[in-house]
RNA sequence: CGGGAAGUAGCUUAGUUUGGUAGAGCGCCACGUUCGGGACGUGGAGGUCGCAGGUUCAAAUCCUGUCUUCCCGACCA
């Protein structure tokens, strides 16, 4: 084994140190690996080819889990009327500062403005007012890919744009019981795809009062980690009750004769998850890919190429690996070391590097991008070997993850402790709280950490509310956030 | 929405203080030499200096407005 050494400076000069500017360092990762550029209109953006496919993936992951989980799929319109937004009062309320509105029509001013969905609560609620009439229509699971517009103030690539891509999903159900479940399921479904595929691990649990989604009855969330210590809400399953279906009118007759209204959830994860991607993995070369969601798992590239069968031999290797992991090569005449710095810079997760000597002596360099670590591997036994160092890298992006989760969770029974923790060791603070939004609005005020999640997972770091020192009622993990 | 910084070739930028023919490096195209960690030589293409007004004989440069990006804050399922 061999590790790249400390020559490196040449390879990140387009890139800001993470340490020195995070936010810079954030994007200009975005921009060097070709994940997207800035759109015509403020706060807009272009999701390129690379960033796209990496989008696509995780988006076949959650396709293939909400249809094993009875799901199917549908398509909502944009547009939604002024007047069908109105009919839930907090959801209105929640979303108004951020609509867009449309007010003509070629050129006819409309007779009642329209909204470009912000989210589709409202249209699903129509919709199944009108097209559920029986215990026998329930469960009704759908679930839409789509865009959605909100007019914010700041933007930032993936994390906050005025448009993004997501997957929302719109239950009803004949009980509370049933819909409950499918809220919880669904968190799972997205825990699990970070888990296991993004390779970060996530803190479970319920937003507080001020918290949650507007016209839910809970909202629940996981929470992940930046590299940075910042936190990042990173997918979002909510229950509503019956205030939907009250406001809408959703009722269907159960089997004792009785009208009942329909119990609701829905839930969604965005392109800011990409965020969470890039902020969790990357380092000072780029972009870090996990192998389990990398478009591109290894990418050959050929060393001497000129040389009498050099190319031939890695276009058959490229051949041969496709039956096995997603593998692609390089064979444009840059020279090696620029190509081994733009693989990087992308996050790709090994690199197989063949040369006349490889070809000589019957073997490949396969190269981790997560630790730069090179092996020299026979051929016989390469069709084994990288499906494991795949792996490997996968198991090593998480279990970092994981570490730098657990080194920066820290505890804080007063604000002394919690401040010190923000300045000290910025990351998830674990402290109780009495329940007042009082309290959780001050901290707010005083250390710009918000409360992230009521964690399923209880545990009485003391007894007495980290603010106000009144009786704790929960623990609550607190953490400046995206 | 408040405070700060910046917009000059695809990218990074010099030039702005003191108005006077728009420069460089990287990248791109052609040819040659190279090729195990971002190669080199020669030749070439590429610019309404973010946009709109104004001052002036003359504006990248001065003035006003505006748009966009970045940072900090406020706001934010």
């Amino acid at each position: 084994m061999f590790s790249l050494g400390q020559n490196n400076k040449q390879f990140v000069e387009n890139i800001t140190a993470m340490e020195d500017d995070f936010p810079r360092w954030y994007t200009d990762v975005v921009k060097q690996a070709e994940l997207v550029d800035y759109g015509t209109v403020r706060g807009t953006m272009i999701i390129k080819p690379y960033g796209f496919a990496i989008w696509e993936n995780i988006r076949d992951q959650l396709d293939r889990r909400f249809k094993e989980t009875g799901h199917s799929n549908v398509y909502f319109p944009l547009f939604i009327p002024e007047s069908l937004l109105q009919k839930e009062k907090d959801h209105i309320e929640g979303f108004a500062p951020e609509v867009a509105w449309v007010t003509q029509g070629g050129d006819e001013e409309l007779e009642e403005r329209i909204c470009v969905r912000p989210t589709s609560e409202v249209l699903f609620g129509e919709y199944y007012a009108k097209n559920i009439h029986s215990y026998r229509d329930l469960p009704k699971l759908y679930n839409q890919w789509s865009n959605v517009v909100r007019w914010e103030k700041t933007t930032r690539p993936f994390l906050r744009s005025l448009e993004f891509l997501w997957q929302e999903g719109h239950t009803s159900h004949a009980t509370q019981k049933d819909a409950e479940q499918e809220t919880a399921q669904m968190l799972d479904i997205y825990a699990e795809l970070c888990e296991h595929y993004l390779a970060f691990p996530v803190l479970r649990g319920k937003k507080t009062e001020k918290e949650k989604f507007a016209g839910a009855e809970y909202t629940l969330t996981i929470e992940s980690l930046m590299h940075d210590g910042k936190a990042l809400q990173s997918g979002t399953s909510h229950y509503f009750g019956t205030g939907f279906a009250e406001a809408f009118n959703i009722r269907y007759l159960d089997e004792d004769g009785e009208e009942k209204p329909v119990h609701q959830t829905s839930w969604g994860m965005s392109t800011r998850i990409m965020g969470a991607l890039i902020m969790v993995h990357g380092d000072n070369r780029g972009l870090v890919v996990p192998p389990r969601i990398a478009p591109t798992q290894a990418m050959v590239v050929p060393v001497a190429q000129h040389k009498e069968g050099v190319l031939d031999k890695a276009y058959d290797l490229r051949d041969q690996l496709q039956q096995l992991v997603r593998v692609d090569i390089d064979g444009s005449d840059k020279k090696p070391g620029w190509k081994f710095n733009e693989y990087e810079m992308k996050g790709i997760p090994v690199r197989i590097e063949v040369g006349p000597k490889d070809i000589e002596n019957e073997q490949v360099v396969l190269v981790r991008r997560d630790s730069g670590d090179k092996e020299f591997v026979p051929l016989s036994e390469l069709e084994e070997r990288l499906p494991a160092l795949l792996e490997e890298v996968q198991q090593n992006l998480y279990s970092q993850a994981l570490t730098h989760l657990q080194e920066t969770t820290t505890t804080a029974k007063d604000m002394d402790e919690f401040k010190q923790a923000l300045e000290e060791n910025p990351g998830f603070i674990k402290a109780m709280w009495c329940g007042d939004e009082a309290c959780e609005e001050n901290i707010k005020d005083e250390t710009s950490a918000t409360s992230r999640c009521i964690p399923f997972e209880q545990e009485a770091v003391s007894n007495s509310c980290v603010y106000c020192g009144r009786e704790a009622k929960e623990m609550v993990y607190w953490a400046r956030a995206y």
